[in-house]
DNA sequence: AAGTAAGATGAAAGCGCTGTCAACAAGCCG
DNA sequence: CGGCTTGTTGACAGCGCTTTCATCTTACTT
């Protein structure tokens, strides 16, 4: 109970110095509208000079409505999900829904602990970066009755509802980018080995043995999380063992600028003794010397839609979305990190070239 | 009242299904080691299986503590964020603090929103970034009772308790290590243009005016967020003014990496044509190429002990600490993307390049 | 063996707010 | 001008939990 801990201003202070009933103050502040003007002024001004917080936990435990939406992703640190953040921070705030972020650092012990203290906040909806949740996860979510999106990827077997696009397609289509480019020596790196590298790198594996080619000497991987200096460091491993690599193909952009930084170092011009592709497309793809190609993942679309879905089922009475699986895609941006290799056969350069000048939207609908 | 929404298990539930009251189930889960080993058993099983997840609304308005800090920044976009909330993270929830972060988007108004919204959560500590707040916002935060840390930046005047580095401080020592290689058509430019942007250039343009050179040829700035293109363009737009332009400090390390590509691109070479340093000191720095020289900003300790005060005032009962500021200072980091003017006087050069070996902490205590 | 301290459990109250419903005033109809 | 609707206000209960505080055991003391 109270603790030694000054008192703060309550509602019912507020309507003792408004001289009104605590419920004529607090319709105030909900449902003005109900209120007569007069003792609508005497409520404010009180509230000004009291400087009054209302006291969100008993509103909400009151009311059964909290005004937040869970959101869980695996880290604050990685640029991916600024501009996914920011998407949903634009929808939901503007409808008056708050945003409670929680970080679970691509553990999944963590997630599902972030899972269960959300729920004990009680969010109208959650939004969740990823698939892999843990069954008990899952169970939660389910049981809560509140909408639960899961994005970034698409998934056969979403929780309620999913938004995403195809990790191993993806990772597909850029190994198939540059092996259309005639490449064949084509390299990957990746860092954290979270299950959406797993699957991107996937992708890349099956492009490769459905080229006939073996991948395993070009491939270098690490566990820490990635950075540009990993970047760096996993080429150059890769160089160690195959110094006949033509092209590079990383598991995000932040390996890539390292990767692209260590040809610089070593004097291996890019793209003409190595091509190099991120992947994400984040902002200094476009910027760096040369421009990286990348695969642009739409970050602020999914989480947009996450968000407008959300908010049509909690405020829109209930009602669900037609489809509770979206597929947005990707696509990929060519720019001039990578070119064809030089004496690559003219059927696959042709067939690559003509990607080369606009991007590409690739996009399976889920039905 | 409960809505047609499907009714959550709660603790009466639980307690009904282990055959105790709630009192007893409550106690399981808050103070385990006042129930004998045979209930807390079964209320334990029962919690299992009804999958029961507490209300932390409920548990918090009663208790009077919520468990959670309120972290406000300004952006969740921006690298320099991502130490700084790894530590608050770190420590906080180590301690079993829930952090829960709100977005201030550089925006006074938007900051002062967060602070009502955080409060009236009844979060036991404010961690707020920066020291601009509104005088609403002080006020509501210092009435709030509970502790509050400004930090990113020191103050004369905190509201409670400050910890941070001098940015005005930090652009000069930038500067003046930019003026002792020997340089003096020193370039700056910087971008978003929020208030401690501002105390950087301001630093900046107190050290060029102490030298005796006139700035504003040299200076170029946006409103825009940064980025790595627009430290492209910035330094274009300089460029264009004043070719004969010899080195460069940047606002942040995005704009400074912006900058490096624009001259790789136009064939100037770092350092020999144009020293650039940026600010920060960012993953990336040290892996670019050449290595970009920067300023390093105490950001995870920052957060780290931010955080750490306001554990000892929560859990310490109550004690404040000895001192409300603190000041952690900087240092610079020379790497290859500085170095001295070949003209340069011998003393200048000498003066400078003492610093190039190692990096050099510069600290003004607070008393 | 009787008395006491320590430990385990539950009943009741209440955290600060909002939903419901009743009470009342004012405005409208015929 | 009485009965009705419409609009405004307040009393009361209760959201789900924790915190006293009282009660009942059990273990230990002398």
């Amino acid at each position: 109970m109270g603790r030694d801990r000054k008192r703060r201003t309550t509602l019912s202070d507020v309507a003792a110095h408004a001289g009104v009933s605590s419920v004529t103050a607090s319709r105030v502040l909900r449902r003005p509208e109900m209120v007569s003007p007069a003792l609508r002024q005497r409520v404010e001004s009180a509230v000004r000079d009291l400087a009054y917080v209302p006291n969100q936990l008993a509103s909400a435990l009151a009311s059964a409505r909290t005004g937040m939406v869970g959101v869980i992703i695996p880290s604050l640190t990685n640029g991916v999900f600024s501009d996914y953040l920011r998407a949903l921070h634009d929808v939901l705030n503007a409808a008056d829904l708050q945003v409670i972020v929680l970080n679970s650092r691509y553990i999944v012990a963590e997630e599902e602990r972030a899972v269960a203290t959300l729920l004990g906040q009680h969010p109208e909806a959650m939004i969740i970066a990823g698939i892999d949740q843990s069954d008990l996860a899952r169970r939660l979510l389910q049981q809560s009755g509140i909408p639960v999106v899961q994005t970034m990827e698409v998934t056969d077997d979403p929780i309620d509802i999913n938004i995403g696009f195809s990790q191993e397609a993806a990772g597909y289509a850029a190994t198939r980018y540059l092996l259309d480019l005639g490449h064949r020596r084509i390299g990957h790196i990746r860092a954290r080995l979270d299950a959406r590298s797993r699957r991107r790198a996937e992708g890349y594996y099956r492009a490769m043995e459905e080229a006939g080619i073996v991948a395993a000497p070009y491939v270098a991987a690490t566990p820490r999380a990635s950075t540009v200096a990993i970047g760096a460091e996993l080429l150059g491993d890769i160089l160690a063992r195959s110094p006949d690599l033509e092209a590079l193909f990383t598991c995000n952009d932040d390996l890539a600028l390292g990767a692209l930084f260590e040809c610089q170092r070593r004097g291996i011009r890019v793209p003409d003794d190595i091509s190099i592709m991120g992947f994400n497309d984040l902002e200094f793809c476009a910027s760096s010397h040369p421009a990286l190609t990348s695969v642009a993942t739409p970050r602020y679309a999914m989480g947009k839609q996450a968000a407008e879905i959300v908010l049509e089922i909690i405020r829109g009475s209930g009602r669900r979305p037609a489809r509770n699986r979206i597929d947005l895609g990707f696509s990929i941006v060519a720019r001039q990190s990578t070119s064809a290799r030089p004496g690559a056969e003219a059927g696959d350069v042709r067939r690559a070239g003509s990607r080369r000048l606009a991007s590409v939207r690739v996009q399976t609908p889920a039905e």
